[in-house]
DNA sequence: TATGAATGAGCATTCATTCAT
DNA sequence: GATGAATGAATGCTCATTCAT
């Protein structure tokens, strides 16, 4: 009848983990703690227990997502920003950046669902997820907008290029059931705003899908 | 106390304007069928009555919506195939076919918020509007296609790009609660995939926007 | 399974005489929606119908209390002012008035229970019917003294005297579940208060009791 | 994390003055365990560790007012009555043990609301504490007449009209946030049904409140 | 055409208690 | 001695739906 006690930290993270599937199924509001709860294999007490409650639950999940995901993006730029020794950074660098978004998002397709889905219903003021959303856009922007300085005219509109085609394709995607190359289609769809893209394909794609 | 009898079409078309107001905001399992029928000055009972079920109510909007969509769009692209007499659109034609999408969402904010938020609450396959939104996606980019046939290399791919662009153009700027000029990102954008486009914005303007 | 459409007007009383019943044993912090519910014959939701919260149901409660007490207080007392033509009350009416409310205690003893439960419950700042009975004691206060004026030394002080003793009789008689002659023991209690309460105590009983 | 390791004797008072004071605020139905726990630097496992249930807690915190108002009182009367050698309590003793008990409520309000919420939450017949205080009033109230034999016409009588106004006026006080001055109210009551007692007050006041 | 009463299922949350550690 | 994880039952409330009127 009892757990066989599971480690808290495992359990935790694993908590995290089926949140995360199920959000990006039917949304923060479509979640039910009791789905979550059975899936974890706990009563509804016992999941709210690790993190008071369902939206402190969405909360953990936002921070961790923005843990990892901080971590990921600034550890590759700063070390190229770093070795360039330049003002701008590498073209490759940039290739690469936007490849490993993509690449990312189809080695994990469950957070990207998480995303696309949270981030739409997010756009509703009262939603706990709203001003999350919002300041990632800026945040996302302007570090678009950084790394594209110095290789196109206009930087903050390419960012927001950028950024659009990269939602939109991955919406189609997952619409599509992942069944087209979403990587391809990207390769394609950055080259219209970096044109030397294609030329140095190859190599990025080697990097990006590691 | 009862409501003042009014006439039934007009009733159903008010209904279904809130709704789609409403779903705009909080998605359609976030509408709640108490929340409508207040703001249409009815009983939930009494709003039943004209749809039968929530999900039924759904599905008259998106009838609603294919109808008076594939009315306007396809309007202008068969008037304007007639009148050329060639296999492809003239630049014109697509360019404003484009732009003139951009303006009516911009013209009704309301119904591009229930189409963004409805089309990414619908990619849960157990949604009541995915396989509608699947079909959709599908068709846009087959028109789209045949648009843009004649105009760049590979008509399907570039589909892809115009329809991302769009769909992520406008959840920036649903976001961003619209505050910046969409219809000029978006010419700039479109730009990048039919360079001829900026030549001949000032006509298309005048047009698209009326 | 459905229920025989009862008048609503008579489920509304009805289920303000349950609630008040089982505040009275209970509390309202022991009150739980379900159980009024199902003594009412019907389910949470539907009691909920009727009065929105747990909390509402309470107020409504209250407010009819008010209303009723002040009707048979007031009508007593005006009535009894306007024919002496006296700036201070009758001595006979005095009396009558104090061993009305007794007598109306003992003929309706679920309500004395109700006040005498709900009253300390309220004792706590958070309660929701904290204020009301804040605002009752103040009332009562003010109209017991109005009541004595002239016939003690200190009428604010005597009227802190008769209410203490109606409170604390009152809980001792539903402590001893009722098993000692509380208007009896009343009438000896307010003797201390007035003096010449004791000789005209005949003629007082017959008209509080009816 | 750990606590550091407080003897247990102290632990279990401590817990038993939080309850208490909760108890006073809330009542015990809306008394939980693990406010308590966090009011004592403990968690619910840790508290329950102490007492078994939250039910037992209870009896001990009655087991020990017993005890604590047992020791006080008896100390004072049968030290008088064998000194005076009378059948009777001398007036200045029985004025003083009556004046004591408010001015122990006057020292520690925790205790009084304590009482008074409690001894109205268990007028319901399934409360724990339903039967201590049956017993409690009986015992009371024959303590109260023993007193005051010799000293009115109908010692049971007196003592019912005593408590009373010891219980009336405590709850008046409580409402009013003990703004008033409880022990002054009280002084004018007890001459209600000790006419000697307004003589002799002074004595007693200082004996009274030390 | 609609209202208004009612249901039944579900929801997030709370809580006393248990127990392995 | 005490923690921390977990349960199971309950709680107030919401909601789509039904249906007599």
């Amino acid at each position: 009848m009892r757990q066989p006690r599971t480690d808290p930290n495992v359990r935790r993270q694993q908590i995290l983990e089926e949140a995360t599937w199920l959000i990006g199924l039917q949304g923060y509001n479509g979640l039910t703690v009791q789905d979550l709860a059975k899936r974890c294999g706990l009563t509804n007490g016992g999941l709210l227990y690790y993190f008071g409650s369902k939206e402190q639950l969405l909360v953990a999940i936002l921070e961790e997502r923005d843990r990892s995901e901080a971590a990921i993006i600034h550890a590759d730029l700063e070390i190229a920003h770093a070795v360039s020794g330049n003002a701008n950074y590498a073209e490759s660098t940039v290739l690469k950046t936007f490849c490993a978004i993509i690449a990312r998002s189809i080695a994990q397709p469950e957070l990207l669902r998480f995303h696309t889905v949270l981030q739409t219903e997010a756009l509703n003021r009262q939603h706990p997820a709203h001003s999350f959303f919002l300041k990632r856009d800026a945040k996302v922007l302007g570090e678009f907008a950084k790394l594209l300085t110095g290789h196109v005219d206009s930087p903050a509109r390419a960012a927001r290029q950028v950024l659009a085609l990269i939602n939109g394709l991955n919406q189609q995607w997952l619409r599509a059931d992942m069944e087209f190359d979403l990587l391809a289609e990207f390769d394609e769809a950055i080259a219209l705003i970096l044109p030397w893209a294609r030329s140095i394909m190859q190599t990025t794609y080697a990097v990006a899908t590691n």
